[in-house]
DNA sequence: CACCCGCGTAAAAATGTCGTAAAGTTCATT
DNA sequence: AATGAACTTTACGACATTTTTACGCGGGTG
C-alpha cells in the first residue's frame, strides 16, 4: 500500500490515477494527523511538504523514525536548499511538480526496489537444497558438484517445483533452440543427476519423468 | 572513492570540484572502457549517459552486473522514457544538466546512507584477510604482495564471498569489456593468486574454480 | 504373442576446460 | 641504457564434461 500526503485534492486524485495506473494499493491523506497513523502500514509514502496543519519538514521527519518505508517528496518547491533539507532529513528522492507520471513510477519502483530486494530464494526436495543465488546444492548438507548441465537441468526444474516442464522447454533453455529434438541428452543428465541425489538412482523420488511429456522436481 | 564517468573533460572537473567539496575522494573516467576497471573499487557512480565509446545504458547494466553501489545518472537528457530507462535499469537517480551542486551532494549522500552505511570492510577466507578499505592482504597475518592485477581479481571475488564470479564479469572489470574473452589472463592471475595465498597452490582451498563459468572466493 | 516406443543405463569418442610453465613484451625507474 | 617487475601470449598435458552410440527393459498395442 502506497500513501499519498497532500492538501490539494485534485493532486491527490492525480497521484492516485498514475499509481493505481502502475498496479499498487493506494491510501490517502490530507494532512499531517490523519497520514501518521496509515505510515506503519505503507510500503511507501508520497509527501507533499506544504501541509495545512504542520510543516512537512517535522511530519517528515516523524515519518523516518516510524517507518522504514521509502518516501518521495513531492513538492511545488524547487529551491535546492529545500531539497537538501529534505533528502538529509530522509527522503529518499525529491520530485518537483510539474511531475511525469511514468518518471515518477519509474522513481517509486527504484526506491522499492532497493529496499526490498529479496528475490533469491532456495528451493527444497527431500534432503536436497538448490540455492539459485549461490549456485549450490547440498545433499544432506553436503555440498553435491553438478556440471553446467546437470545444473542447468535441476536449476529449470527447481524454477518450477511440482511441475511437468517440458523435454522442449529444458532442451532450448539447457542446450539452445538447435537441439529441441536431442532427447538423449535429457536422459544422460537426468541419470547423472539422480546418481548425485537420488538415495536409489533406479527408483527416483526427486526426479520424475512424465513420460513423453517431461520431467518434474517432487518437493 | 565515487567514480566521475563523463566524456567532457570540464564536466568531469566541475564534478570533481563539487565533490572534493563535499568530502569525497574521485576517480575520473572518460569513457565506459577506462571505467569497468574502476567500477569495483568504487563506492558510488556518477555516470553520463552521453559517452563516446558505448551506449551509457549499457555501461550502466554492466555496472549493475558487479557491483551493488549506488549509480546517478547525470545527463542532459531530460525526456522521461530516459529517466524511466535508467531508473528500472538500476540506477539509483536521475539529475538532469544543469544541476545545483548541493542537491546533487544531498542526492549523493541519500544513496549512500540507503546503501546501509558499512558494506562489509574486511573478508576473511581461511587465514586470509582483505581489507578492501586499505587495498592490503595478509595471510596469517603477514601481508602479501598483490599485482595490480591480481588484486583485481580478488577483490572482485572477495566483493560477492562465497559467490560465483563469471569468466566475463572479471575479465571487463579488471582488463576491461575488450578482453572478455581472453580467459588465458584469468587463468595466469588466477595461479599466481593461489601461489601467495594458498597453502597448497595444486589443490586450492580458497579460490575454486566452478568449470564453463567462473571463479569463487570461498568462506 | 511379437512388436514398437520411450526410458534408463553404460561406455566409448569427441570436445572443452583447466593448470602450468615458460618465453616474449611493455613499462616505469634508475 | 639497463634493470626488473608486471603483464601478455603461447603451448601442452591432464583431466572433466559433453556428445554420441548401443543395448536391454517393460508396458501398451495390434
Amino acid at each position: 500500500m502506497i500513501l499519498i500526503v497532500d492538501d490539494e485534492p485534485h493532486v491527490r486524485r492525480l497521484l492516485a490515477a498514475i499509481l493505481s495506473r502502475g498496479g499498487y494499493d493506494v491510501a490517502e491523506a490530507c494532512d499531517a494527523r490523519s497520514a501518521m497513523p496509515l505510515v506503519a502500514r505503507a510500503e511507501a509514502v508520497l509527501l507533499d511538504l506544504g501541509l495545512p496543519d504542520r510543516d512537512g519538514m517535522e511530519l517528515l521527519s516523524d515519518i523516518r523514525r516510524v517507518s522504514a518505508a521509502p518516501v518521495l517528496v513531492v513538492s511545488a518547491r524547487e529551491a535546492a536548499a529545500e531539497k537538501v533539507a529534505a533528502l538529509d532529513l530522509g527522503a529518499d528522492d525529491y520530485v518537483t511538480k510539474p511531475f511525469d507520471g511514468d518518471e515518477l513510477l519509474a522513481r517509486l519502483r527504484a526506491a522499492l526496489r532497493r529496499r526490498g530486494a529479496e528475490p533469491a530464494r532456495a528451493v527444497t526436495a527431500g534432503d536436497v537444497v538448490i540455492d539459485t543465488e549461490r549456485r549450490s546444492v547440498t545433499k544432506a548438507g553436503a555440498e553435491v558438484h553438478l556440471t553446467r548441465k546437470e545444473y542447468g537441468l535441476l536449476a529449470m526444474l527447481a524454477a518450477h517445483p511440482g511441475r511437468i516442464v517440458t523435454h522442449a522447454q529444458l532442451l532450448t533453455v539447457i542446450w539452445g533452440p538447435a537441439h529441441v529434438a536431442d532427447i538423449a541428452y535429457l536422459r544422460v543428465a537426468a541419470r547423472a543427476l539422480r546418481v548425485k541425489l537420488e538415495d536409489d538412482p533406479a527408483r527416483p523420488v526427486l526426479i520424475r519423468n512424465e513420460p513423453g511429456i517431461g520431467y518434474r522436481l517432487v518437493v
